[in-house]
DNA sequence: GCCAACGTTGGC
DNA sequence: GCCAACGTTGGC
């Protein structure tokens, strides 16, 4: 099992909303490496959700209960003729006890070398181990 | 195939 | 609301 984070306008897509429909596709990766990063997630990872925009913070936990498949939404392919979007079907799993933010994982050392912290736009990407466990143990999830 | 112009993301 | 960082587009 290994745990992503993936990002989200609360204002679009929050983790209430994820909560409210129990299961929900996660669409709208467009970003070349966020896909890369989105179809090598398979079913049973975990997914820390992000809020962007106001809140900043990893708000919720959630699980891929299914593996990476095309968008049925966007008809677009690649020069390989291959589905250019993907999308994975998500679980809520629960709310963090409290949201890790921004700050608080940019004021650790520990997340120098995180893409969240180094990459700025990257809406998807896997998470180390170490700072899976790391925000799961300041989340309380 | 380069690269200038433009668009988007997302923190500040 | 601004703008830095990065992607994408389209003319050449």
């Amino acid at each position: 099992m290994r745990t992503f984070l993936l990002k989200t306008e609360p204002s679009e897509y929050a983790f209430a909303d994820l909560v409210r429909d129990g299961v929900a596709p996660w669409t709208g990766v467009a970003n070349p490496a966020a896909l890369i990063a989105l179809r090598s997630a398979s079913k049973g990872d975990q997914a820390l959700i992000y809020h962007t925009g106001k809140d900043k913070a990893v708000v919720g936990l959630g699980e891929f209960v299914s593996n990476p498949y095309p968008d049925p939404a966007r008809a677009e392919r690649t020069s390989d003729g291959l589905p250019k979007h993907a999308v994975l079907d998500v679980r809520a799993l629960k709310p963090a006890r409290t949201p890790v933010t921004l700050g608080a994982m940019k004021s650790d050392p520990r997340f120098a070398a995180f893409a969240l912290v180094k990459q700025p736009r990257l809406s998807v990407m896997l998470v180390p181990p170490a700072l899976d466990k790391a925000i799961r143990a300041m989340g309380g999830l």
